[in-house]
DNA sequence: GGCCGCTAGTTGACGCGTCAACCAGTGCGC
DNA sequence: GCGCACTGGTTGACGCGTCAACTAGCGGCC
């Protein structure tokens, strides 16, 4: 221990501060202009778009809390506030005593069809309209690269 | 208005959605080690660094609210909180008498001191090792080509 | 020197995220 | 059928971030 601890070379450092300063920037964008656009955050949102993209709008509360890969109690105070604006609701599930259903109410199908043609068009001004396709593939396949990298690692 | 949704390929959807699982799950692991290795949040992490770089640790308010680009809001209450926690100091500044200097008092220069040689190892870790040179020269050209597609942008 | 618009910084309310503690129902072993 | 570990979900406290409203000092124009 207490070795002389082994530093970035300036090409990663400007590496790491170019990704995260982009990165920063990007999802503050795209979170703001969600939130004056379509007065919903960037949670909401994606609550939304997993609960309507299922067959009838509604999800078992832990499968929803895996797919979105988020824990269980961050999910649960989303519900809540969320239930509160009326853009889901939460029923009981007669299989299992202690379990939820979170369903999408007619006002969360509503906000999110309006929301996401502007949230994509955002995404696409933002940033995929800077970017070359070849560049954007080469984007995924790092970010995979790191993703797969990460499974890896301990945590 | 009203004009059909123009929605991503399909390689422009995964690219996206590669990109924002990586640097969500890169991040949150960052963050979470930081917290268990030094009990420092990342916004505490990076105002000392900032303010620890400088010659004698010691910034204008605005100065380094700009230099990170926060809200002065958002560093205000940064701010109050690290100074709850002894790891800042405000000064008053006698060239005006609005302004204010933040100093990183011993424990601040301490502690990230203290935590700044496991957090690059964590950076190393989990990121610049899943990739070449090469490609994190490339992630760094990507990077800098949405940050200056972004500026050329309207907000 | 008095007004006015600007910059510096604070504050309060509120939504978000994490952690740890908790309660309740399930299902399995015996 | 009883006990017990596990899963499903909630709650409360606290740090973080944004927005809007606010105070206070500065500097320029008349």
């Amino acid at each position: 221990m207490n070795a002389t601890p082994r530093w970035l070379t300036s090409e990663q450092k400007a590496a790491w501060d170019s990704f995260i300063r982009m990165q920063e920037k990007l999802i503050g964008k795209l979170t703001r202009r969600l939130q004056d656009d379509s007065g919903m955050s960037a949670s909401e949102y994606i609550v939304l778009a997993k609960l309507t993209e299922t067959e009838d709008g509604r999800m078992r509360f832990m499968d929803l809390a895996k797919l979105v890969e988020w824990e269980k109690s961050r999910m649960s105070h989303q519900v809540r506030r969320m239930a509160k604006r009326g853009l889901v609701a939460k029923e009981e599930c007669p299989d299992d005593g202690r379990g939820a259903f979170i369903v999408a109410t007619p006002a969360g199908h509503r906000a999110i069809e309006d929301a996401a043609p502007m949230h994509v068009e955002h995404v696409r001004r933002l940033f995929t309209d800077a970017l070359t396709p070849e560049e954007l593939a080469v984007l995924a396949r790092i970010s995979d690269r790191v993703l797969a990298h990460m499974e890896r690692q301990p945590d």
